[in-house]
RNA sequence: GCGGAAUUGGUGAAGUGGUUAACACGCCGGAUUGUGGCUCCGGUAUGCAUGAGUUCGAUCCUCAUAUUUCGCC
């Protein structure tokens, strides 16, 4: 079945909302993060300790997995579900993002983008049709519309060619769509000139899609420019259908994105930042391999209820930082998604009581405050 | 006891009679946003064993001392 958004309650003083999004494997509130798996595994947690720190929804790529191990493989296993053995919802990337990332402008046609293989340095052509015909093979819950991510800074008139095809491409994904199980969400574009993000929106919703995305943040600009960005898109967005943004993960802002009517979200700086040997607290982002924290048999966080802070020291993570552990980034991925999506549990007890603009308030206060060093 | 060789930062080391002593590791910081997973960017020896001398000038030359190391008795 198609997912379905159901709106429970809209925060008074703002644009926040309480949701519940009901898919194939189970119904979760909104907003929610989800934390991000590129290659069919999200990098040293396995599904039960992803059960453990309350992962809802997690997201996979298209990209990676058409590469390696490729979709035929994933089919014949009987789907990304039973491949890599969890049993909740996922949502995966159409490779959209790549075209930012890997893709010079001159490979983008309005056939599609050429990438050359990592791996083999075979000349690989994606296109909106081959995007989806993987992702439908995947069998994930929620698909996503091939699109252009266009960085920053950027032209207007680039960007307005850029979301002509980016329209064109939605267009053709959902002709070519086929899986009665998987849903599909448009992407909008149009940077942060509004008439394009509207624009986009409307044309978006003309094809009547499942669920939408807001892309083209989280690319390196401002933040200021990124709420414009999503309030630009949410504003025009309809109400009965769940609003996605990509790639964004930094604590602030989900909270002022929840305040613009985001519903969902997703980032890499959990699991990034563990890997480098940094923590998401309460009174903000800290460094373990400080050298400050040698001594220090605390938790990370002393409010948090993951495993790694109910377990471990910061001496002892520090340690394994030291010494190139890995279980020191796994006792970090812990903390850091649990910390984001104990955020979003947070979030959505202020939006029941119609106080998120206070908590944003308090929030920030605590990690900007004078504790934070 | 005699003879040889060596002595540069936390470590391994390059180097030159003349402005700021290479590089690597380590250490100390910082970055990271729909992940091209051990990445990127900074900082890190006011000093070249110690003392004396030669020289306009010495880490680099000379002598002594100390330490290390090798060989011989």
């Amino acid at each position: 079945m198609k997912i379905k958004y159901d709106l429970i309650h809209k925060d008074k003083n703002s644009e926040a909302r309480l949701g519940v999004i009901h898919t194939n494997y189970g119904s979760y509130e909104t907003p929610m993060f989800m934390p991000v798996g590129t290659q069919a595994t999200v990098k040293t947690l396995s599904p039960e300790e992803l059960k453990d720190v309350k992962a809802g929804i997690i997201l996979s790529n298209t990209y990676h997995l058409w590469l390696r191990p490729g979709e035929d493989v994933i089919d014949k296993a009987g789907g990304l579900h039973k491949f890599m053995n969890w049993d909740g919802p996922i949502l995966t990337d159409s490779g959209g993002f790549q075209v930012f990332s890997l893709a010079k402008p001159k490979d983008i046609t309005e056939e599609g983008v050429k990438f050359k293989n990592q791996y083999n340095g075979d000349n690989l052509l994606l296109t909106p049709e081959k995007s989806i015909e993987i992702q439908n093979k995947l069998d994930s819950d929620i698909a996503m519309s091939f699109d252009e991510c266009v960085g920053f800074p950027h032209t207007r008139e680039y960007v307005e060619k850029s979301v002509e095809r980016t329209l064109r491409w939605a267009k053709r994904g959902k002709d070519v769509f086929n899986n009665p199980r998987q849903s599909l969400f448009g992407i909008v574009q149009g940077a942060e000139y509004e008439d394009l993000r509207k624009h986009c929106v409307e044309e978006l919703v003309k094809m009547d899609f499942d669920g939408y995305s807001i892309g083209g943040t989280a690319v390196g600009e401002p933040k200021d420019i990124q709420y414009l960005q999503v309030e630009y898109s949410t504003k025009y967005l309809p109400k009965d259908k769940v609003r996605y943004l990509m790639g964004v993960g930094d604590p602030i802002d989900i909270i002022e994105n929840v305040i613009r009517g985001v519903d969902i979200f997703d980032c890499v700086s959990p699991t990034r930042l563990a890997r480098h040997g940094h923590a998401l607290t309460k009174f903000g982002k800290i460094n373990l391999k400080n050298a400050k924290y040698k001594m220090d048999f605390t938790p990370i966080d002393e409010s948090c209820d993951c495993y790694s802070c109910k377990h471990y020291t910061k001496a002892y993570i520090k340690h394994l930082l030291n010494a190139e552990e890995t279980f020191g980034a796994r006792l970090l991925s812990i903390h850091n998604i649990r910390y984001l999506i104990h955020l979003t549990e947070e979030l959505r007890e202020a939006i029941k009581e119609d106080r998120t603009l206070e908590f944003r308030e308090e929030f920030i206060k605590n990690y900007y405050g004078e504790h934070h060093e």
